[in-house]
RNA sequence: GCCGGAGUAGCUCAGUUGGUUGAGAGCACGCGUCUCAUAAGCGCGGGGUCGGCGGUUCGAGUCCGCCCUCCGGCACCA
């Protein structure tokens, strides 16, 4: 039987699952559910990653052993993938023993191969700063703070993987499989990359516990993101089960976000290069999702609770709308407003409706059971099967959208098919009986295939409306149920709407707030400015239940460690060779301060001499295109807008602090 | 700054190797209409200098050059 194997990235568990994460397992779904579908024998994986530092700390922070703490955030994520309906077959953690095992066994390998050396971390190092510092980073050779001070040539034991080994090889792996990566914005991205030229990296972090133990050096642990790439391979037996792997081994899809192609794509396969390993046929780098146009990030309540939307209007709408509405590869955006209306148009008025009229109308005028009784009219002669070819050549390409879109031909096709045969007049002459129950069951099996076709990404809506067919949702398999059929009788049942419309007038049930875009019900587009399309200057909108819960703020205690301090500017220049920063002179009231602030595009440095401002006091420094920066000014950066400094009406004396 | 992508109706976007597109779809909006249906369905309509300027061509949204704007990747975003 055909195989095939598809994952998707593991989840780093310092934080709860959002609609970004969310949307990378529904579209991976989409794909397992379609391969299943197919025929294939498929394999599901996904899983969290546990082996970092910020897990780690988030644990003591909340006075939890590092592993139960996992084993909470573990149940959290399977709750959500449950919820939406996510199917997958496999759900692996880093600090399971079988993932160890094949850590284990891939290190081994790739240090026998003589791929991984035990190196010394080298570089430039300026005694002044205490700092490494890069070749780019000097003038002259000298650290730019401390030009008197000669930088020394330091080195640190580490563990290297010989990386710079394989540019040749994954050029040339990459020129033979032109759809290794997908899609092409993101391979041309990655070879340029690697055409620049590849360094061996750092595979081993020292004196740490929390991690994988080198097999060949306990006292190191293996880098979390070496030990992270590794997890597809584990998981279907790599240094344990030999047999599994060898039937599941390589991979046929990585489904990832593009922000971690690079690893997915340069070092996972150099790693496997080095292993003897096979490579994956195929990675995926899909794209991000926004709300209302602004990333999704916690301060800017821009994040949507993927149950929450679930609970809203169903979790297959949910996933209709990630699949349908964004251009699988691309960005995408949700706002809330967008997702009422795709599921009124959608759902309520063609596919919903189009299922309720069809099968109260075969009880009004045949109880129930129809038959095929003659010729199939000609809007549904060819384009049925038109839409099937078109909707598998669009999946097997990933244009999961695409194909969740013709699969829309077809249902419009059919509310068409209605009003032109008109099955009420058909009724009124009983010359027609036989055209009637033809009709009928015409567009019977028109939604038939339709709820087909939507299995992948509707599962459970699909499986009900196959069910109101009169059709088993049992077993489905492309090549039988994918095409037109017109056999046996059908029994259907009239069970009303199965996706209740939702009024515009319900908006206010939206969670915005006052003052948002879409608050209000009946807006004046006509008054507002040209080019001030509504949204355009759309405040954050929090997302509903984001409602302030407790978890979110932060107690005063937390505030008072931040020390804020007027200050005044003394001097202003650019930072050479950048285009956002400024190099500050400030007077902090106790002492003169160095800063480094990223302000260049929306102030030039004469215009800040002698401007008071806000800085963070305690910050720890930290340097800056070679420039240390003591503290950080306080500034406010709109989304793709410039930054504005803090400043007052009254200028307070430098060294008052702020609270 | 470097590299890449994109700028087409109010919104989201299709437009293949230049010519049946004297510019299209969906949503939204307006009008009409059927009545099986969830005030849903179906039909018609308004509205666009196809980012700007120049060029190649018998002919360019589609090719070339320059410019503007936006997005993404990398390099500095404390």
């Amino acid at each position: 039987m055909k195989r095939f194997f598809l994952t998707t990235a593991i989840d780093y568990v310092n934080s709860r699952p959002h609609l970004g994460t969310a949307y990378e397992k529904v579209c991976a779904d989409v794909i397992a559910r379609y391969k299943r579908l197919c025929g294939f024998e498929t394999r599901f994986l996904m899983g969290n990653d546990e082996h970092s530092q910020n897990v780690f700390k988030k644990a003591s922070e909340e006075g939890l052993d590092p592993l139960k703490y996992c084993d909470q955030m573990e149940q959290e994520f399977r709750r959500t993938w449950k919820r939406l309906d996510v199917s997958f077959d496999d759900f692996i953690r880093t600090t399971e023993p079988r993932h160890r095992a094949g850590v284990t066994e891939i290190t081994n390998r790739i240090h026998a191969a003589g791929d991984i050396y035990e190196g010394v971390y080298e570089g430039w190092y300026c005694v002044g700063c205490e700092e490494f510092k890069q070749e780019k980073d000097l003038v002259d050779g000298n650290c730019p703070l401390h030009p008197t001070l000669k930088p020394e040539w330091i080195k640190e034991k580490n563990y290297f993987f010989r990386l710079s080994k394989y540019q040749q090889p994954l050029l040339d792996h990459f020129a033979a499989h032109p759809e290794f990566l997908q899609p092409d914005v993101r391979r041309n991205e990655i070879l340029r990359l690697i055409e620049g030229g590849l360094v061996d990296i750092s595979v081993s972090r020292a004196g740490q516990s929390w991690g994988i133990p080198l097999p060949f050096d306990p006292e190191s642990v293996v880098y979390v993101w070496f030990d992270a790439l590794i997890n597809y391979a584990s998981a279907v037996g790599l240094g344990g089960d030999q047999e599994m792997f060898a039937r599941w081994w390589p991979a046929d899809l990585h489904v990832i976000g593009k922000d971690i192609t690079r690893f997915h794509a340069v070092i996972w396969p150099a790693m496997l290069m080095s292993a003897g390993l096979k490579l994956p046929q195929q990675i995926f780098g899909h794209g991000f999702m926004t709300m209302n146009g602004q990333r999704m990030s916690k301060t800017l309540g821009t994040i949507v609770d993927p149950i929450v939307a679930a609970d809203r209007l169903g979790h297959d709408p949910l996933r209709l709308y990630l699949v349908k509405e964004v251009t699988f590869g691309g960005d995408g955006d949700f706002s809330w407003e967008r997702y009422d209306e795709r599921y009124n148009v959608d759902l309520a008025n063609n596919l919903g409706n189009l299922v309720n009229r069809v099968t109260a109308m075969a009880h009004r005028y045949r109880n129930g059971r129809v038959v095929p009784a003659g010729e199939t009219s000609s809007r549904l002669r060819d384009l049925p099967n038109e839409v099937a070819t078109c909707y598998r050549r669009a999946m097997d390409a990933f244009a999961i959208h695409e194909a969740a879109a013709s699969v829309f031909r077809l249902i419009d096709a059919t509310n068409l098919h209605i009003t032109e045969t008109a099955p009420w007049t058909l009724a009124k002459d009983p010359a027609s009986a036989d055209r009637l129950t033809q009709v009928l069951f015409d567009a019977a099996e028109a939604i038939r295939l339709a709820a087909v076709l939507l299995e992948p990404i509707m599962p459970s809506s699909s499986r009900e409306i196959l069910r109101r067919v009169g059709v088993s949702p049992d077993a489905l398999l492309f090549e039988r149920d994918g095409r037109w059929r017109s056999d046996g009788e059908r029994v259907l049942l009239q069970e009303g709407p199965l996706w209740p419309r939702k009024e515009l007038t319900t908006v206010s049930e939206n969670p915005l707030p006052p003052g948002a875009p879409g608050a209000h019900p009946a807006p004046a587009p006509s008054t507002a400015a040209p080019g001030t399309a509504p949204g355009t200057a759309a405040p954050s909108t929090p997302a509903p239940g984001a409602a302030p819960a407790g978890g979110d703020r932060i107690s005063i205690d937390d505030f008072m460690k931040v020390e804020l301090r007027v200050a005044k500017v003394l001097a202003a220049e650019r930072v050479p060779k950048s285009n956002r920063l400024l190099k500050l002179q400030v007077d902090v009231g106790t002492e003169q301060r160095t800063l480094v602030a990223g302000i260049a595009e929306a102030y030039e440095p004469e215009a800040l001499i002698g401007k008071t401002v806000v800085v963070v006091f305690n910050l720890k420094p930290a340097k800056l295109m070679g420039v240390e920066s003591n503290g950080m000014v306080l500034a406010a950066s709109p989304d793709g807008g410039k930054p504005t400094v803090v400043s007052f009406e009254t200028p307070p004396p430098p060294g008052t602090r702020v609270r």
